[in-house]
DNA sequence: GTCTATACGCTGATAGAC
DNA sequence: GTCTATCAGCGTATAGAC
């Protein structure tokens, strides 16, 4: 594989991440793409043969994300706290653009999405959340955080915060986006 | 306007929000609908000449049934606490056919909608925030409510615990967001 | 009110030349 | 790898008959 060809299959995984989290699956075409990166269709379709293919791609591009996130942060010394901000650091970088999350832009088209990619997002929050949880429970254990209930349900509560944030900040402005933010680790401090 | 052209109307206002909230202004056409009733595209147009008037038409109902949820409840006895029940239980119904509300549904699809769309969109969310706030303030005040932070912060919460519940609902389940119910009436009890 | 017919651009996708 | 050409189907929308 040469090193256009690796630019530009980059390229389009990357404007289709862009319009996925800015517009919806179904509100973008390969002809968005191609237009924007001066090709043609059939270019695009070369690179990802189906639509199915490219979201697939931008999932599991998003599922290595994570993992890197993971990788980064639990190889440090920080403490729990240090790491739910960096968490909750990495949502408020979609805003810069008014993006919202996978959580948002996959849900809300869910049932018309193909199978596979209803899976693959399914694996993919999942993750987030088995990791949250995790990350709320030793924390809590070790007297960092203090909130009542659950660890998993806490870490549904903030991922349901941080997905439906995005989407109110899309409409109210990030002040609002930062309001949550603030209130969802006050909710921690008690 | 006769007893069959009203009944049709409604029909195609009430699938119109039924395909809105469960796949997203994209991700329907006149020819679901028309499909759906029996019907030819051209009928439908007849009563909703463009998409964009059907859309306004479906927030402006969203719009009507929070004015008579409001009126319904506050003309009543109920404390703030079961005020508070009743909005959340609202959000509860949405569940049983996996629709989302329309802070996730016109937020993921926000920028590839007509402006009048998004202005009115905007109106019905911001009267949502707005009633749930003073709610949140009122029940404070009297020692209903325990949580620290301002009203507005605290509204934002829990719309985003709504929309970002539903949406996760969708994928992992009723529970999880019976969870986050729980969660949030619990946040107000500390 | 609902129909048929029609317009026309966009959709995802493929075949084959260069 | 990218192109041109082509496809069948669907998208919103309109005109005019019944």
């Amino acid at each position: 594989m040469s090193e256009e060809a690796n630019n530009t299959k980059i390229k389009i995984l990357e404007l289709g991440d862009d319009f996925l989290r800015s517009r919806g699956f179904n509100s973008f075409s390969f002809k968005d793409i191609s237009d924007e990166l001066g090709l043609k269709k059939a270019a695009v379709h070369y690179h990802y043969p189906t639509k199915e293919d490219l979201g697939n791609e931008i999932i599991n591009k998003a599922k290595e994300r994570l993992k890197s996130f993971i990788i980064s942060v639990d190889g440090t010394e920080k403490n729990e706290w240090q790491k739910l901000s960096d968490f909750l650091e990495f949502y408020a970088k979609y805003l810069e653009e008014e993006h919202i999350c996978l959580i948002g832009s996959v849900g809300a088209e869910f049932h018309t999405l193909p199978d596979t990619m209803q899976d693959n997002a399914k694996q993919f929050i999942a993750s987030a959340v088995g990791w949250l949880t995790e990350l709320l429970e030793l924390g809590k254990n070790k007297g960092i955080f203090q909130f009542n209930g659950e660890p998993d349900a806490r870490a549904l509560m903030i991922l349901a915060n941080m997905s439906g944030g995005l989407l109110l900040a899309r409409m109210f402005g990030e002040d609002q986006f930062s309001k949550i933010v603030n209130g969802v680790k006050q909710s921690l401090m008690n």
